[in-house]
DNA sequence: CATTCGTGAAGACGAAT
DNA sequence: ATTCGATTTCACGAATG
């Protein structure tokens, strides 16, 4: 459905790209335009067609930290930052299984033996107590919901820092692990500015409906992140729906000409509407699936309602609801 | 014929009582 | 806890081109 990285990492390879001005600069596959660095949503993005390429983030830093002069010379690598979506937070020590030492001989009979041992009680260590099993589990969840989601690094680690407090805090009784860490997942997403509708979250997850629950959105993960934002005091603020128009856009599975125009339309009829506070009471999502529509009209694109609410999980009514009164308010605007 | 438009019923939600 | 109003969705049929 939505094109992934896939495609564009085999150029990596390409000498004739090496020379370009910036780690993040690629080209597009569509269009054979500039790619811009990540936006502000995480999301890798052609400046021409506005193609969402990649939406997972590769941290081109380095990986080394230096403290005195000579450590920033030298390069000195010292090893991964801490990480807050392992369970140890990527500090724990491992033993190579190679019966080598450290220039590659074999290791006497003796010695095989020791590090035999020691690798035993290393694992058992790791897997010691019953809490970190469980932290293990929901972190690997939260990776998994993550990752099938596209979202990049700092909002899964946002994730993880918050699935850690709700232990802290015991919200995981009487919910299940799968609950919260979905949970987790869309309250980061929200915060870090690039949000997954409920509905997108719950598609994805491994919580299932009651048999009674006839709503479409998972009612548990509503309740759970409820919960998880008044327990933590997360001030919550209402979704700004320009931050769906990216993704929204992307969705509209035909291909559409000039992304960028019909994106910044959307955007300026969304920035019309907030003056008239047309926008007050209205779902984030209801609004950014009219805008585009109201902006596919403003255009003079052959994009039809129906396929407009398929890629935005909309209905055609609420759309229709809507995008006239948001294209009377821009074009009123633009006078 | 395909698409858009309009309607009433029904559910969910927040604010007010 | 209940009521009320606004919003959203569904199912359907009518209007439009």
């Amino acid at each position: 459905m939505t094109r992934q990285s896939t495609e564009t990492t085999s150029h990596t390879h390409n000498p004739n790209e090496q020379q370009s001005d910036s780690p993040n600069s690629r080209v597009c596959d569509e269009c054979g335009g500039r790619i811009n660095s990540t936006d502000s949503h995480g999301e890798l993005i052609c400046n021409d067609c506005g193609l969402v390429i990649s939406e997972s983030e590769i941290d081109h830093g380095p990986e080394w930290r230096g403290f005195e002069t000579e450590d920033k010379t030298e390069h000195r690598r010292v090893g991964p930052p801490m990480r807050e979506d392992m369970y140890d937070k990527g500090l724990a020590t491992d033993i190579d299984w190679r019966d080598t030492d450290t220039n590659g001989n074999t290791l006497s009979e003796r010695n095989r033996q020791r590090m035999n041992r020691l690798r035993k009680w290393n694992k058992r260590y790791k897997k010691k107590s019953q809490s970190d099993r469980h932290l293990k589990k929901a972190l690997d969840e939260v990776r998994r919901i993550s990752s099938a989601l596209g979202l990049h690094t700092q909002t899964r680690e946002t994730a993880s820092v918050l699935y850690r407090q709700c232990l802290d805090k015991d919200l995981i009784k009487g919910r299940s692990i799968e609950t919260v860490a979905a949970a987790c997942v869309y309250t980061a997403s929200r915060q870090c500015e690039s949000p997954r509708t409920l509905e997108q979250v719950h598609r994805v997850s491994r919580v299932h409906t009651q048999q009674t629950d006839h709503s479409p959105v998972s009612t548990r993960i509503n309740r759970a992140y409820c919960k998880i934002a008044d327990e933590l005091g997360l001030a919550m603020e209402p979704v700004d729906p320009r931050n769906y128009l990216n993704r929204f856009v992307t969705n509209i599975d035909q291909h559409v000409t000039n992304q960028p125009e019909l994106i910044t339309t959307a955007q300026d009829v969304l920035t019309a509407a907030e003056e008239t506070q047309y926008h007050v009471g209205k779902a984030p999502t209801t609004l950014a699936a009219s805008a585009i529509y109201a902006a596919i009209r403003l255009t003079d694109r052959d994009i039809q309602q129906k396929e407009t609410a398929e890629a935005t999980d909309v209905s055609e009514v609420s759309i229709r609801n809507h995008y006239r009164k948001l294209m009377d308010t821009y074009n009123q605007n633009q006078q």
